[in-house]
DNA sequence: TCTAGAATGGCAAACGTTTTCCATCCCGTT
DNA sequence: AACGGGATGGAAAACGTTTGCCATTCTAGA
């Protein structure tokens, strides 16, 4: 089908090792000549070098695994895009595995990986249970987490201050004059979900606010989960003038929710999200919500992946960004105003100079 | 690092021919006593077969390219995760490749994918130039096209009516009772782009109604290019009492722009998108839309794609699948009524009683 | 003219598999 | 007792590279 190293060197009229120095660009040195007279048979015979034999030789794929709950999953898709971003430009493919947060799934995907000797990869969101994390550390496997990180494992991580997000977003309510603010959380078992709960907690007792058990209820992290978050609110009698949700699909169903019980956004229920998924600015009212630089945790995290590739086997470390609260008019502030650090559509290329926080 | 087969044929006394035999379940039979013998061996060195080595022999890498423009539009993700879990199914891995429409990384990454001795691709949107898709046909490597198949590229396709799709959406806006519909379309080199506005004009013909230019304007295919589109209709002073947009982000992009110069949704105007992204039914007003069943084309794309990579090397079929007009409230029409057999969050399994189109 | 050593390029052994032959062994027939 | 043939398992040659080592050749200094 394709030519060979070996047809190429029978072309030229040399041996495949020279052939080899040539294309691969080895520091062995080889005259002007002989280099031309490959490179000519390389033109001739369209060859290319086949990457599969050059990494089983060499011990190094150029391929990396991600892995995702799901990439239909609007977080997502700008994380995987700036790891792709970052990757291609080192030269590195991404295989990517969408695990649904199931175990088993997560489990198969990982020896899968190892199976294709994959130079390292990156977890977007691992499932509660950690224990074949463990076993990846063991192997020495290069590892980048992303948005959670179980206590106990010992892998790098890019994270964000959910803690304080939701502690903003929650002053930011307290500061409009809300009182009664109900929290519909994500998944009790998540650490992000654990972290933005006691954000949330830190506000109200900052401004001594007493924290009401009855306006906190858990959920799924989807637009379902906020819708039936609200039901439960309703249903306990309880009363509320503002609601801060997990994440922005959970932000959205609960406003759906609302308007069709006939609350009116924001006069009657303020709501505030987190993440600033695109569409949080799309919907009506806009969202205020709490930004995560979904593509530049990517990016950073394929950085550091880089690094612990290319042997940097300091030991992990926790990257924590800062998150950013955004106001647009769900939360009835009457500004809309959008900080400009906030990852837009084309905030593709990373600043140097933004502070990657701690 | 980890263990080889030679090890573990070490281990159990026998030949690596005979471990290779068990652990790949050849045809060759091997007595009882000595295949025990070997997966005792295996399970004591926690033996796990190399599969790039095995690609390399056996010339199959169990491995496909998918080449999008860009997973971050909302597109794409229900498509890539069709893709993924038909090939997780069949033991396949995916290769994610961003190409932003650039032909020469649409060119870069098909070689590099050559060079990773992919077994197959799927082109997810391919640019306008199909220069290399021949020499992708030239050169035998089974792929299949999605949502855009240029005329004259004998390969393989699935693709939805976009003409149909359009034409259905404008004669629900004429039945309602308008007469000025403005179209405001995708970029004019595309296939997908020029069939709607095939299908609007279709419509027109039909009923009966002067087709405008005026009313025609073309534009990115992002939620900019439908603000930028309204704000060239109202330069123009020309009168419409509706849009059908070229795909929802334009359709979205419109409607935030009309309620910025103050138009009132439906009522002024009744706006129409095409796709049916997650969030064409949170935003406010609900969207119409022409449904698109990006997770069945992604999963029927790459059960094509097995059959090809399967030797099954009939003559290149285009699936062309009906799209559905999904009505909400953005059109202005009183009911909301979503038609079951759309693409919904949870269609991930295909039915198989759905006649997927000629 | 001789020789040391740099420059150049070839040989062959890997990398971890699969698979084609081939050699035994064992069994039942004649 | 000889033998034909099915079962079983081993030896070795691939798959397409890279790279350590060695053999030349060339240059320059004596």
């Amino acid at each position: 089908m394709t030519a060979t190293i070996r047809e190429v060197a029978a072309s030229a009229r040399v041996s495949v090792a020279t052939v080899s120095r040539v294309v691969s660009g080895s520091p062995h040195r080889v005259s002007e000549g002989t280099r031309n007279r490959v490179l000519a048979a390389v033109e001739r015979l369209q060859y290319q070098p086949n990457l599969v034999a050059r990494g089983l030789k060499k011990r190094v794929t150029h391929t990396i695994g991600l892995i995702v709950p799901d990439i239909s999953n609007p977080f997502f898709p700008a994380i995987a895009r700036g790891i792709e971003d970052v990757a291609n430009r080192a030269g590195l493919a991404v295989l990517l595995c969408n695990t649904d947060e199931d175990l088993g799934k997560e489990r198969s995907y990982l020896t899968l990986l190892r199976k294709r000797m994959v130079d390292g990869l990156i977890f977007a969101t691992v499932g509660a249970n950690t224990e074949h994390l463990r076993m990846l550390r063991r192997q020495h496997i290069p590892a980048v987490l992303i948005a959670r990180a179980p206590d106990g494992v010992e892998i790098d991580a890019v994270l964000v201050d959910n803690r304080r997000g939701a502690r903003e977003a929650t002053e930011h309510l307290l500061r409009l004059g809300h009182q009664r603010i109900a929290f519909i959380g994500g998944p009790a078992t998540v650490s992000p979900a654990k972290e933005r709960h006691a954000g949330y907690r830190d506000a109200l007792g900052g401004a001594g606010v007493r924290a009401d058990p009855l306006l906190v209820v858990d959920g799924a992290f989807r637009a379902e989960g906020g819708a039936a978050a609200v039901g439960e609110l309703l249903r306990r009698g309880v009363r509320f003038t503002a609601i801060i949700a997990g994440n922005d699909l959970m932000a959205i169903g609960a406003m759906e929710e609302l308007r069709r019980r006939g609350r009116r956004l924001p006069e009657d229920v303020a709501v505030v999200g987190f993440d600033d998924i695109m569409f949080a600015s799309l919907v009506e009212p806009p969202l205020t919500t709490v930004a995560q630089p979904t593509y530049r945790m990517g990016a950073l995290a394929m950085e550091r992946l880089l690094d612990l590739i290319g042997g940097g086997s300091r030991a992990p470390r926790r990257l924590v960004l800062d998150p950013q609260l955004v106001v647009r008019r769900s939360c009835g502030a009457g500004i809309e105003r959008r900080p400009d650090v906030v990852r837009s559509n084309g905030d593709r290329i990373m600043k140097a100079e933004e502070t990657a926080g701690t």
